[in-house]
DNA sequence: TGACCACATAATCAATTGCTTATATTATTA
DNA sequence: TAATAATATAAGCAATTGATTATGTGGTCA
């Protein structure tokens, strides 16, 4: 019965809004912690939290470049959760608003 | 982005190490409530609650005979909490320890 | 070196959650 | 009809959670 509560743990991770939205973001490209922050419309350390749990569970991975940490989905191993993931609906429209802004915004260049 | 919410709103019913149990017993049979109530060892307000935010949810429906309500599982109309379902791994154990059990304590007779 | 930028961590707080105890409600049966 | 059994609901509470504000850390560049 262990791996049940384990699995529901691990449930619990993608069981949030703003989490699950980070997961979606990123299954279509990596992205900069400044840059969810701005899609999501709420405060950098909100987001550095929700991706420390996310990293620690093991479901993204990060990649310095110069100033900024990139974040990127790794969800292979963990079956279940790549599984839900196949039917979160593709949010595509944000990120690509997001490079528009970026544009007069020069976040993130 | 609304359905991303919704999704995370109903994928947190399953992150609940009591719930994701109860489901994973209703996948080998339907149930009534004492019988949760033994196997999980707890109260049976406790299950009757969590039973009723799955009814809710529609990821369970119950069926009143005589004094005992069975609760069951309809998830088909849920794709994603199917899928994560089918990676719950089987607990038919305990529920063949709880006949066992019933011979001596007539529970659900 | 020092100012600045991106990000992480810490501290705090309100809101939510899961459980317990107490109290209905509904059905059976003597 | 009264007693009992199974279940539901309500109230209360401790623990967890998601967010905010404040502060620390590490990299870049003039």
């Amino acid at each position: 019965m262990d791996d049940i509560v384990e699995m529901a743990e691990t449930l619990k991770l993608i069981a949030d809004r703003t989490r699950l939205t980070i997961l979606a973001l990123l299954r279509e490209r990596e992205l900069c912690v400044c840059e969810i922050v701005e899609i999501l419309e709420t405060t950098q350390p909100n987001i550095s939290q929700h991706l420390r749990k996310l990293k620690i569970a093991g479901l993204v991975s990060e990649a310095r470049r110069g100033q900024w940490v990139y974040y990127s989905l790794s969800i292979t191993k963990v079956p279940y959760i790549q599984a839900v993931m196949g039917y979160v609906p593709s949010i595509k429209g944000s990120i690509n608003a997001l490079n528009l802004d970026c544009i007069t915004n020069d976040c993130c260049e």
